[in-house]
DNA sequence: GTGAAAGCGCTAACAA
DNA sequence: TTGTTAGCGCTTTCAC
């Protein structure tokens, strides 16, 4: 009663109590070998009276089947983008014979940084990680990874690290999306920015400038409405920006940084009594499945997701399997413009 | 060159390459004490040379600060829900200063497996389950947990095990959404059914059953429809079987496993030139953020799925540092019926 | 700065 | 069926 635990409770602990010998305590609990019922009733009560955990083994030798894993770390739970590239990452572990555990960084360094010590100080054999842009972009946590000989493979480009990296080039697509737009007749373009901790967001917003630009269009900070990555972000943003914003210098069309934003753009506009694509054309990012099933289907551009994930993963495999230090990749894929509903052919 | 590695690298091997002892190397990797450069050079050339991998330690002393971690498994990456839940969860594990790793079943009792024992065996301090249903309903790694005395939480009943749980109501939640629809005029219900692996989806056949009996409504297996759980499920199922249905006979109103099947409905319908409600009423299931967001704001059984998350992971991390065994809790939560647009009232 | 040696909690091999 | 013993790969004193 009220006794202070001073130590963790070891196997000896139980053996002691029990009264029987440790190989018999790791027996009971393995579930291997033959233990008389008696005995194992009393190693089992012992277990629970010292409330018993056993410390994880490492076994030095073959890893148990089954226990291979890889780890992945993303920036938003709740964003159907992430869900994709997990999907994909997932389905090669899967086929290799890899379980895969994904945390989220929820665009915070911090986490990131826990996350990664974690997931390789518990012994998973490599890591994907998605990383988060930070003001002073503290890279200790992916140099300690480089000292340590740690596989692990990068989804979004990060200055100043050499490693495996498996990245999409967003600019090119930016000015395809805008392109596209201009030559359909637009020409008062605003784009709904992402949230900072992203890369691509950065990315993004600077194709939309050049294209602008390279088109003679007129496209200042006033054009960039800081919205984020979610539902309500859109709805929020897009109700804000369309109520004062006077009819005759409302934009024809929107660029967001994801779907996501445009389904909530969409409803403000709803609620404002603007209709897509008559009112104003919208352009969303990443194709998710809900793009196409939105009352208007979303033209968006599509960024191959599942592909992303499995290639790191691949990409990840191989570097866990070597049999000796590889040489850091570069993959780099296309996205693509999806031509829906959701933008009108301005007349001119 | 072409040296076969027989055996796994070890800090020895290491140490012996690079002329200096064990304790060295380990400075050198953990970047703690003075080592002189030259030293560490020739520590990390050896380390690439051999392609040496730390292998993880149990330290079985105190945690190192941040290595606290919980686990949870759940059965869709793509699904919203799943999302919502495990943001609740890791909500509190941060909190508490425990990062949150998930992983997927993606409704395979396999995957389950594999994922419970490489959470244990990898030293997570906890597990959060959320349990595919299984032909034989084979419960061994939950029982091998139980002996092992290792704290889990189960998210949605499973029978036969006695361990913490947090789940719904989910019949009476479904008597609810049905006595709505009736009570608004509707006398054709039909009910578009998630995938078998999943209790809730039992659940909800059995309640909407239920309810449409005690109304003396008529509902055979010929109002279920087994559709899914995403969007193109709903998609699909809905448009296989308004083309089949004559127009006479055609239901009034639609009770969706979750909400993406009703958004996938709502598609197919659309396609079909049928409006929501005005044709055809479409009640969902969960609330996710979608839900309000699509064209007709969808009226939904709201499930309080951060709360099932975050309850879960403070009746986990109880168990994980309780000094001795607890016992198991269960607590059960209460959904509620969302009311929106996408039900009409029928005249009489 | 570095090395030798002790010890961690556990499993495995073998003897009883 | 059980106990004894010998490691495992690593970190950690503590001399030098």
């Amino acid at each position: 009663m009220g006794t202070i635990q001073r130590k963790r409770v070891t196997m000896s602990d139980v053996a002691r109590l029990a009264d029987v010998s440790k190989a018999t305590v790791s027996a009971v609990i393995n579930g291997i070998g033959m233990v008389k019922d008696s005995t194992r009733e009393r190693v089992l009560d012992a277990i629970e009276r010292l409330n018993y955990r056993a410390a994880p083994v490492h076994t030095w030798q073959v890893q148990p089947t089954g226990r291979k894993s890889l780890g992945l770390i993303i920036k938003e739970v709740d964003n159907p983008y992430y869900a994709e590239v997990v999907l994909g990452a997932r389905a090669v572990a899967e086929e290799n014979g890899y379980s895969l555990l994904v945390a989220s960084s929820e665009g915070k360094y911090e986490s990131e940084r826990r996350a990664v010590e974690l997931l390789r100080a518990k012994g998973i054999d490599g890591l994907i990680v998605t990383p988060v842009l930070h003001a002073q972009s503290d890279l200790s946590h992916l140099f300690d990874l480089q000292r340590r000989n740690y596989p692990y493979v990068l989804i979004e480009q990060v200055l100043g690290v050499r490693a495996s990296i498996v990245d999409v080039v967003n600019e090119d697509a930016s000015r395809k999306a805008v392109e596209y737009l201009i030559a359909q007749g637009h020409t008062r373009i605003v784009h709904f920015a992402g949230p900072t901790y992203s890369m691509h967001s950065q990315e993004r917003i600077a194709g939309v400038r050049h294209a602008c630009s390279a088109s003679h269009l007129i496209f200042t900070d006033d054009h960039i409405v800081r919205a984020g990555a979610h539902l309500a972000d859109g709805y929020r943003a897009g109700l804000a920006y369309f109520r004062s914003c006077p009819a005759e210098s409302r934009p024809t069309a929107v660029t967001c940084y994801n779907d996501l934003l445009a389904a909530g753009l969409y409803r403000a506009l709803a609620e404002l009594g603007l209709r897509v694509p008559d009112d104003v054309s919208v352009i969303g990012w990443d194709d998710i499945p809900l793009a196409e099933y939105l009352s208007v289907p979303l033209t968006t551009v599509r960024m191959p997701k599942a592909r992303m994930g499995a290639l790191a993963a691949q990409m990840l495999i191989k570097h866990v399997e070597a049999h000796s230090v590889l040489p850091p990749q570069l993959v780099t894929l296309e996205s693509e413009l999806v031509l829906r509903a959701s933008v009108r052919r301005l007349t001119l």
